[in-house]
DNA sequence: AGAGGTGGTG
DNA sequence: CATGCACCACCTCT
């Protein structure tokens, strides 16, 4: 391939005044598609200085200068960058579209994202994080200089651009066209435009959310670790009076106190005391191990760790990521941080905050702030109910229609019981394993795992599952299919085109069939899950559509898996409500035809209910 | 610094 | 021989 311009020697100019922004302007508005980038001084889009906005052609950057000009206040400026007809490039756009909108009241429209688009195409076999440098290298064999970048941190107020910080914001656009070019060619080749579309609509909307931030009651947070912390340091207390008779000498310190025996958080030592001392005979010391063994020392161990769980992850750590200039929480969230096309979530993690319990309210510290009500609205057992669509299986598509608790629906089949309404009540553990099939199934789970979970014999187990796949034999053809599939053409796919590769082992590897067994599982998980997600982010790019068009106060904060929390004024929050639940189910209904979607919104002063 | 164990979520 | 999907955080140990 040819490049357009010289890496080395690009071509460029320095906008510093309205003349030349207007110049500038003439020349990028005839482009259908341009390369933007920033440059500024910190990565919190709230605490920054942004020092210029690049935007491109093929063959030409213009860098306009953010501290000489007041950019978000030029009308043709935002427009340009707002205008939904013309194409901008950006690597890992999230970064920019959030310091843009923070800092210049602009929001970037009709996004191509260059690093979204290598994570599309390489779900499953590739990673998350793509930086440019990587992609100049693979699509335009150019070696980019990135020291650059580290020097404009240390950028004051007053202090100039220099030549080549100017020269390599300059390359930063022009490279962005090879890659376009070449990741295009693949995205169609793999069928995976409409799905790369998606995701850039979503990074606005990801955008806002991490603007936007979660509000928190720090008081009442605060109080829940140090009850916490309480209950769990008398429950390690007790431990170590109890394990001190299996030690011979006790530690003293300086100030005569008797000291730990072991580190109850060790591992190694754990199993040196469970098993040396006690000789309990214990495979490793997981809670599910632990469960099984009558002795009041592995009780302790259980409820320590229950409370340690909630104060090292939960605790403290919590508090130092408020952010200082909004007070609120500003979680990372990756929209491809899976290989199914779910979210994931950092720093902190709001898809792994306890649920509601009264020993630890967790989630009910994120509150809306005064004047605010959060509207949390989740799909119901979205999983089964796309298993049912996908597979056809008129059987399970039908418990769904006549709108049964699916689990005892199929439990009562299975055990050839009445579908009484208390049947939840009276045959808990009927309801159990149904649901453990329903479940498991969605997990490529096998009958042995399954005859464990609930408790019967491998052959109880395989024959729970057979009568199963005779109440829903489309379901298992649907699963079969999928597994095959997915082995013979190294990919597995939604039916909104998101696509999953696996790497097929060799023949004579001595895992081979662990490896494909392993494919099959995931890739029976992966349409399922993928849909979800899919649905998931259709709903998010409608709620933000809304919002806009309709002028609300709201804004989501918050999404997990199947589930999105908005951040709406007080006023507005019922009615809200309502349209938040049907873009979601309209989403939803996109790709399940055969069953109702069904989700229903929470109005509410704190997350859950 | 990275791996392994453990455990929180959907 | 075993065979449950998808994550992230914290802890200890090497």
């Amino acid at each position: 391939m040819e490049l357009k311009f010289d890496p080395e020697n690009p071509v460029y100019t320095h906008v510093i005044n309205i003349d030349l922004v207007n110049q500038a302007l003439d020349e990028l508005e005839k482009e259908k598609v341009v390369g933007v980038d920033i440059e500024s001084t910190s990565l919190d889009p709230h605490d920054t200085v942004i020092l210029t906005v690049q935007i491109g052609t093929p063959v030409k950057s213009f860098l306009f200068d953010a501290r000489q000009l007041k950019l978000g206040e030029i009308p043709r400026f935002k427009k340009f960058l707002e205008d939904n007809k013309i194409i901008k490039i950006l690597h890992n756009g999230k970064f920019d579209y959030k310091h843009i909108k923070q800092n210049l009241n602009i929001e970037v429209a009709n996004i191509y994202d260059t690093m979204l688009t290598e994570v599309v195409l390489n779900m499953g076999i590739g990673r998350g994080y793509y930086s440019l440098k990587e992609l100049a290298g693979k699509y335009a064999g150019v070696d980019l200089q990135k020291a650059i970048r580290e020097t404009f941190e240390n950028m004051t107020p007053s202090t100039r651009l220099n030549e080549s910080q100017l020269k390599y914001s300059a390359v930063d656009t022009l490279i962005l066209f090879p890659v376009f070019d070449e990741q295009l060619k693949k995205l169609k080749k793999d069928d995976l435009v409409n799905i790369a579309k998606l995701e850039f609509a979503v990074t606005r909307v990801v955008g806002d959310m991490e603007l936007r931030g979660v509000h928190i009651d720090i008081k009442k947070w605060k109080e829940i670790i140090k009850n916490t912390s309480a209950k769990r340091d008398g429950i390690a207390k007790m431990f170590q009076k109890e394990i001190r008779p299996f030690f011979k000498s006790n530690t003293i310190d300086l100030f005569g106190n008797i000291g730990d025996c072991i580190n109850i958080n060790s591992q190694a030592q754990l199993m040196d005391l469970f098993n040396n001392k006690m000789h309990l005979s214990l495979p490793s010391t997981s809670d599910g191990i632990l469960e099984l063994v009558n002795n009041p020392i592995a009780k302790m161990l259980r409820d320590y760790r229950g409370y340690e769980k909630l104060v090292s992850a939960f605790g403290e750590n919590l508090i130092s990521k408020i952010n200082k200039k909004t007070g609120r929480i500003h979680p990372e969230f990756n929209q491809l941080g899976t290989s199914t096309g779910r979210f994931s979530c950092n720093n902190p993690n709001f898809q792994q905050i306890p649920r509601q319990s009264e020993d630890a309210p967790f989630r009910a510290c994120f509150t809306p702030e005064p004047g605010n009500k959060l509207v949390t609205t989740d799909y119901s057992t979205m999983e089964m109910r796309i298993m049912a669509d996908l597979s056809g299986d008129q059987s399970l598509i039908s418990a769904f229609q006549k709108g049964v608790d699916v689990h005892s629906h199929t439990a009562a089949l299975m055990f050839g019981l009445d579908l009484s309404p208390n049947f939840a009540k009276d045959h808990p553990q009927e309801r159990f394993a149904a649901k453990s099939i329903n479940f498991g199934l969605m997990y490529g789970r096998g009958s042995n795992s399954l005859a464990r979970q609930i408790g019967v014999s491998s052959e109880k187990g395989k024959e729970y599952l057979d009568t199963y796949f005779k109440l829903y034999p489309g379901v298992r053809r649907f699963l079969d299919k999928v597994a095959k599939e997915a082995v013979k053409n190294g990919w597995s796919t939604t039916p909104a085109g998101r696509k999953r590769w696996y790497i097929k082992p060799d023949k004579d590897d001595p895992d081979y069939q662990r490896k494909i067994g392993s494919i099959e599982r995931q890739a029976k998980n992966h349409p399922i899950q993928g849909t979800n997600a899919d649905a998931t982010k259709y709903a998010l790019v409608f709620l933000q559509e809304k919002i806009k068009e309709q002028g609300f106060d709201a804004s989501p904060v918050l999404t997990v898996h199947d589930e999105v929390v908005c951040e709406v004024k007080e006023d507005q929050a019922e009615e809200w409500a309502k349209i938040q639940s049907k873009e979601m189910c309209r989403a939803g209904e996109l790709f399940i035809k055969k069953v109702p979607v069904e989700c229903k919104p929470f109005v509410a002063d704190l997350w859950e209910h």
